[in-house]
RNA sequence: GCCUCUGUAGCUCAGUUGGUAGAGCAGGGGACUGAAAAUCCCCGUGUCGUUGGUUCGAUUCCGACCGGAGGCA
């Protein structure tokens, strides 16, 4: 039985400073919780961890990967588990940290008989022929044929979603659902203490993000994309160059769009990305939300919101 | 000064041959099981610039006025 924390919320909520100092204070080291992180290379607009932070408590999951390469939450969750049993082993708390809900949530499901690998050539055959509404909708009348339960909660228009459901059927014979209810129970091995910063005030959010947003600029967000793109490892195809930030900034290099409507763009994605963050973390069933502003909505000091998950993190080492 | 266009939701704009209006974006809520920083769903009352007039009834037609854009001087 593992015992691991769990700091999530949303992008700029401040939880890469909470993260570090708690794991000074208790013992951790940090298994980063981001779907972008992953890759090298991409520092700036994924606000990566310094050297100076990484020096301080040791990252995993971090930087292994180029931005040109393929990764799936499957393979993290595998590769996640084996970080935090080797980090017990060594008598430190595996602490995962970062904003990335779906990772979480695999984690937290228990380890059986595993739905295929998505097959990329498999979703492209299927996205060149819904050409219209028409057939996105037989697409999905194929679904419900086959796994009416799956079907039931998509809508037809999510064709991502439904070629994935159909993708596992065609590739195994079991339906999504098959796999899905193998997960229901919890995962017995790992116990996990999970703190979701908040905020009563969404304004407040949406200024830090603002304000991270021209740090990125000023640090230089333009020219790390542009050495992307030099090396070849940001084609427009994969994963990382629809990253918030990177997108935007391809855009000014490889088409000539304008640098400051872009940085418009980007706020607003990065806004809007924080709030779906925020949906997903509020209805975990494992999330204990600590609000980073009080109800008046002014913003607390930093120590004290430390002070405030330390609390709940040390209480629940008892 | 004259002429033309224009003023409708926080923003950009549709629309009503006269019966008080609707899209996109923003905003809010939600979903999410190996692409997830992705993908998708739900939510639209606002002095229809102001003020007179015509009309049973005006945001719609007419006049004046006040903004804004352009043209001619």
């Amino acid at each position: 039985m593992i015992h691991a924390f769990a700091l999530t919320g949303p992008t700029a909520s401040g939880k890469t400073a909470v993260s570090i100092e708690i794991a000074k204070l208790l013992g951790c080291e940090i298994i980063s919780l981001d779907s972008m992180q992953i890759y090298k290379g991409m520092d700036i607009g994924t606000a990566k961890v310094t050297p100076a932070e990484r020096a301080a408590v040791p990252h995993h999951m971090i930087d292994f990967l180029l931005p040109s390469e393929s990764f799936s939450a499957g393979e993290y969750k595998n590769m996640a588990l084996k970080i935090a049993e080797d980090i017990v082993s060594r008598g430190k708390i595996p602490f995962f940290v970062g904003g990335t809900g779906l990772y979480l949530s695999t984690v937290l499901r228990p380890e059986c008989e595993e739905p295929p690998r998505s097959d990329p050539e498999y979703r492209k055959g299927i996205e060149e022929t819904l050409t219209n509404d028409e057939e996105k909708q037989k697409l999905f009348e194929r679904l419900r044929q086959i796994d009416p339960i799956s079907a039931e909660c998509l809508h037809y228009n999510n064709t991502r979603r439904v070629i994935r459901a159909l993708e596992i059927y065609d590739a195994t014979g079991k339906t999504k659902s098959y796999f899905d209810a193998l997960t229901k129970r919890q995962n017995e091995n790992l116990k996990i203490t999970h703190v979701t910063i908040d905020f009563h005030e969404r304004e407040n959010l949406y200024k830090r993000v603002d304000v991270r947003v021209d740090d990125m600029i000023k640090e230089g967000l333009l020219d790390e994309v542009k050495a992307l793109l030099l090396e070849g490892h940001l084609d427009e195809k994969t994963t990382a160059a629809q990253a918030i930030g990177y997108k935007e900034m391809i855009g000014v290099i490889t088409r000539g769009e304008n640098l400051s409507s872009a940085i418009e763009n980007l706020k607003q994605a990065t806004r809007n990305y924080a709030k779906r963050q925020l949906t997903w973390f509020r209805h975990m069933e494992s999330a204990r939300p600590v609000f980073a502003d009080d109800e008046s909505g002014s913003m607390k000091q930093k120590d004290a919101l430390i002070k405030e998950c330390e609390r709940i993190f040390k209480e629940s080492l008892n």
